[in-house]
DNA sequence: GAGCACTGC
């Protein structure tokens, strides 16, 4: 074990929840300890350990909080990234920041660990190479052979009609073999998942009925699911039960799912994305930098710099939302405030404004509707995708996506949540289940800052408004060509097929949540507003001499 | 009438 001549922690930065939860499971297995105890933890968000355990497994994002307060990250002595490979936006801005601490604390041990062969890359950044004296140099390369877990894999040789179904089989051909194991079942998506966990569990029921003793515990996976239910994969199967997972690619990286030997294979794709940092937007990251006190975002060195275009449209958003002031420096409370939200800058600032508005149950819910993929499922077969339609136009709304978002969330609060109100109106129980836990912790976080927590009780005018005093970057109005444009850059926006407002007369002024860029740009999750609002709530962002239809 | 999935705070 760790030594006391090791004065502090050791800290190590997964890119994804799982994986953290996962290795820190491994470790403690493997050095006889408790998970969460004294020598190995986890902390990933909402869900940290309470002491200082030596070894601590966390999320990229919980290392970037803790900066907030403790800027030389004090209490490590040493710092692990690893896939830093997968190049998150996080890895990067963490790797900018670790080069700032380690100038401050040369005995700071830093670990930067890459399934891929950018060492070099990184081996200057850290350097400085571009100065002359290379005794300066601290970073060292050090190789390590890859070693696999002893896992059978089983690949299909031709391809098969249904792989849904295949995986099904072999899965219940490995269960009645000899060979003891859990097993893992990889598939491309939620609704294979959950096809696949249903099947199983048929068969899984039989055995019980007929009181053999091959018996299973199926168990799914994907990243939608409830937190609670993702975390039952790490527990293990009752006495007598063989564990068998349905995952999604969540798992698919840097996750160790205790017991399992039988893996399906799926062939991963070549890794040749550009970073994250170069093609996202930075609002968020940019908010992250001001509250650890980079005054200057453009000086940052970055491992690799996004466009300054990027950062600066970051910067004139935060001003706009009233996050940073005119020197650039965090605003208090609200900069402040919005810096500690998990959400866009945007969203936060809604939520934030919401008591203002008297609408804040409302935007709660709204909000946290918006963080999960569409809770409305698209039945494949003909009749029931009619039927599907047919029951969403019962929540639509002319005011937009978003008023009826909040109309199926009351809707499934007041059937008490349950899971025939989802079954008849074609909803995803499990995705409402999970806005539910987003919208509970969200409402704490408003109550923490006194927001007053308030309903307007249908006045929807009031709701639509306090979501301009967020989403005000993403009004876009209608050209007289009948196509919408954004009312800077004149960028051509259409309305996704999806949206209730694509049916009904188009509306002159609209606010969207995202843009996507498929066959055409489509504006998603939209909410129609007056021109008036914009001028009114987003001075700083919108004159009347900006555009001629003011 | 569109259309891969997944992740993080």
């Amino acid at each position: 074990m760790i030594e006391a001549e090791w004065p502090g922690q050791i800290g190590v930065c997964e890119p994804r929840r799982v994986a953290a939860i996962s290795l820190a499971n491994r470790v403690a297995d493997e050095t006889g300890t408790l998970v969460q105890g004294e020598a190995v933890g986890y902390a990933v968000k909402f869900d940290a350990c309470a002491n200082k355990p030596k070894i601590k497994y966390m999320t990229e994002g919980i290392l970037l909080r803790e900066m907030m307060s403790d800027p030389l990250l004090k209490s490590y002595s040493a710092i692990m990234l690893d896939e830093v490979h997968e190049r998150t936006l996080y890895t990067d801005i963490l790797m900018g920041l670790m080069k700032k601490i380690l100038r401050k604390r040369p005995e700071l041990r830093l670990v930067v660990a890459s399934a891929t062969m950018d060492a070099k890359e990184l081996y200057e950044f850290f350097n400085n190479s571009h100065m002359r004296d290379k005794s300066k140099d601290t970073a060292v390369i050090l190789s390590v052979k890859g070693r696999q877990f002893p896992v059978n894999m089983f690949y299909t040789m031709e391809p098969v009609p249904c792989y849904v179904q295949k995986s099904v089989e072999t899965a219940l051909k490995i269960n009645l073999s000899k060979e003891s194991g859990d097993i893992l079942i990889f598939l491309t998506g939620q609704e294979e998942v959950d096809r696949a966990v249903r099947l199983l569990k048929e068969h899984a029921t039989n055995i019980e009925q007929a009181d053999k003793k091959e018996k299973m515990f199926i168990l799914p996976m994907y990243g939608s699911l409830p937190y609670h239910e993702q975390l039952k994969v790490f527990k293990s199967a009752p006495d007598g039960y063989r564990k068998v997972v349905v995952a999604t690619n969540v798992a698919e990286t840097s996750v160790t799912i205790p017991g399992i030997v039988h893996e399906d294979y799926l062939p991963k794709l070549a890794d040749s994305t550009p970073p994250e940092i170069i093609r996202t937007k930075l609002t968020y990251a940019v908010l992250q930098l001001k509250a650890l006190g980079i005054s200057n975002i453009l000086k940052f060195k970055f491992p690799s710099p996004p466009p300054v275009q990027n950062l600066r449209s970051a910067l004139e958003i935060l001003y706009a939302l009233g996050a940073i002031d005119i020197n650039g420096e965090l605003t208090k409370p609200l900069g402040f405030h919005m810096a500690e939200f998990a959400l866009d800058p945007l969203y936060s600032k809604v939520l934030l404004s919401s008591g203002d508005f008297g609408c804040s149950e409302e935007i709660l819910t709204i909000i946290s509707m918006l963080q999960v993929e569409t809770v409305f499922t698209k039945p494949s077969s003909g009749s029931f995708a009619v039927k599907a339609r047919i029951q969403k136009r019962l929540f639509e709304v002319e005011e937009g996506d978003l008023i009826t978002y909040l109309n199926v969330f009351n809707g499934f609060i007041s059937s008490e949540m349950s899971q025939g109100f989802c079954h008849k109106n074609f909803i995803n129980y499990k995705s409402m289940r999970r806005v539910v836990e987003i919208r509970s912790r969200l409402e704490k976080m408003l109550k923490n800052y006194d927001v007053p927590i308030v309903s307007c009780g249908g006045l929807t005018e009031m709701i639509c408004k306090c979501l301009v005093t967020g989403l005000f970057p993403n009004a876009a109005y209608l050209h007289y060509s009948g196509v919408y444009k954004t009312v800077r850059g004149d960028i051509e926006l259409f309305v996704h097929p999806d949206s209730v407002l694509y049916t009904i007369p188009q509306p002159q002024w609209v606010l969207f949540c995202e843009v996507m860029h498929t066959t055409k740009l489509f504006m998603r999750d939209l909410t129609v507003i007056k021109s008036d609002w914009l001028l009114e709530l987003a001075p700083h962002f919108y004159h009347k001499t900006t555009h001629k239809e003011f």
